[in-house]
Parts: C-alpha cells; structure tokens; sequence
DNA sequence: CAAATTATTGAAATAATATTTAAAAATTGC
DNA sequence: GCAATTTTTAAATATTATTTCAATAATTTG
C-alpha cells in the first residue's frame, strides 16, 4: 500500500515527466515509512537489502531529487532527511526538536512568519528556501 | 585592538569563572575579525600559525564553549561559524543567505516570531535554542 | 527504427566534517 | 603544596558528502 506521498511523487514525476526510478522510489518510500528522520547511512544500510551494492552518491542523488521536489525535508541540525509532513510541498520547513527524548515534529505553518516576511520584502530579498530548527524540551520530558 | 565582543568574552569569563584558554582566546578572534562565516576546518588552517600542531579536537571544543555562551552561532546549512552580530548573545538566530553570492547577513531579532512562539506556548514546548535560516537572492544579485 | 542526445546510475576513490579515547598539562580550591 | 577538576594534546577513527568517469537507460530527432 502507497502512502499518499508515494502517489503524489508518482503523479508528479508523470506530470512533469521526471523519472520514477527505483533508488528514487526505494529511498522516498523509505523515508515516507519511516516515523523518525533518517540520516543518510542509515538509509543506506536500510537500501542494502533491495538493492545490492547500493553506494554513497546514488542515495545522496535520490535525496537531492525529492528535496528539490520538496517531498522531503532535510534536517540540518540533525543530518537528517524526514518526509514532508502532510504533504505540503511547501518551500520551507520548521522542525521542533525536543533535545532530550530526541522526538522531531514538523509544524504546520507553511509560510515564513510575518515579522521575516516583512524584513525581507524590506531588503529585497527573494526567500528561495528556509529552515527553522528550534531545540528545546518538550512536553513529556517537562 | 580588541573588538567589542572580545572584550565582552574577557569580562564574561571573569565574572563566571570561566577559563579564557589561548585555544579559546584565539578562536574567537579569529571568527571576531572574519566578516564571512568560517568552516572548522578553515578555521583550522588559520590558527596553524599559531599555534603549533593544532589539532581537529582542540578546535571544536573552543567552537563548543562559545557557542555554549552565545558568543557564535552555527550556521547548520553551510557547516560554518560566525561571530554574534550586534553582540546580542541571543539563544537563537536567524540568517539571511545569497545563494548567489553566498553573503550572509544575521538578522537583528532577537526572539523567535510570534506566530511560533504561540505555537510553542500551546504545545508546552520550552525553546532552548533555536536557528533560522533562510536561502535567497539578495537585493545585489537580483 | 537507428542514431544522437540527455538523464541517471554504478563504481572507486577521496574529501570534508566531527568525535572518541587516554594521557598530559594547567588551573583551582583547600 | 597537594588533591581535584578542567582543559589541552595526540592519535586514531567515525561520520557525512562529493568528485570523477564510465556504463546504462530513456527520450528525441531524423
């Protein structure tokens, strides 16, 4: 069974005639299944078994591809690669990272924040892409 | 000729009993004085003069201690290291990065948006730290 | 359909970034 | 001055990512 992910990349690549092929689909139904971000040897490791010899460039090709497609997100602070939550496709990402228990949640908010926004337009400044990591302790770990 | 925050780094390891190691002393200086963010390992590179035989380990730590103080930031997208503008000594900033020219600028907020702070308040989350960057193409490139 | 073109993958090597461990040295507190 | 603590040194190694070039697959053109 798909995730609804899975098929939007798959609608997307026919739309925009991109290929679907199979590091690429092994690496985003992957990350798509998988509930915690994924740091790229671990994907890796996990790809061993579909694909034998799997090396280095071909996953870190896959990864740049749905990141540019913005399917997935990746995590700065973390070296790490999650889906993109809800399937936005939105340009820009913010993550709550609870620094003790280690979980990491996407939030919801799909445009920069106005005061940003603001200062931005205010400088001519084109946001392409943005990242907002904040760390801190969460609400079990309280 | 100390810069401000220099001086600043001076004080605040007096009136915490912190030691101003020449490891320490050297690397904040270094960052001080580089109007661009700089990578650990160029970082590396500069302080061989000296300071003899400087090793990977030594660096880090330093980069550790001042960041632990919110004397530098890190800029988690480009692996790189750049002094606290404005010496605000925030726990979270936010950078403003060309990717034409690679010019980064620290924006002057201090606290993180509003519309996340509410956020966070509503998910009793309790931000520690927290990092902002934004990719682009600055007025200059445009 | 065959040749030319383009996009993608495979393979090997290596570069870039960061940490672990154990021991030596410096500093602090008594 | 001595013990306890913090920091540095040194060597090794772990982790993350890219370069290069050849091989293959898909697409376009004639």
């Amino acid at each position: 069974m798909k995730t609804n992910i899975e098929k939007k990349a798959f609608e997307f690549c026919i739309a925009n005639k991109e290929r679907l092929t199979l590091p690429r689909q092994l690496v985003l139904k992957i990350i798509a299944r998988n509930k915690k971000p994924l740091k790229a040897y671990d994907l890796i490791d996990k790809l061993r078994s579909r694909l034998v010899n799997i090396k280095p460039p071909t996953v870190y090709r896959a990864l740049d591809f749905w990141q540019k497609h913005n399917f997935i997100h990746r995590i700065e602070s973390l070296n790490a690669f999650c889906i993109c939550s809800a399937d936005h496709l939105h340009k820009g990402a913010q993550f709550i990272i609870c620094n003790s228990c280690g979980e990491v949640v996407e939030s919801d908010s799909c445009n920069l924040p106005k005061i940003i926004d603001e200062f931005l337009k205010k400088n001519t400044f084109k946001p392409l892409k943005w990242n907002i990591e904040i760390n801190g302790i969460c609400q079990n770990c309280n």
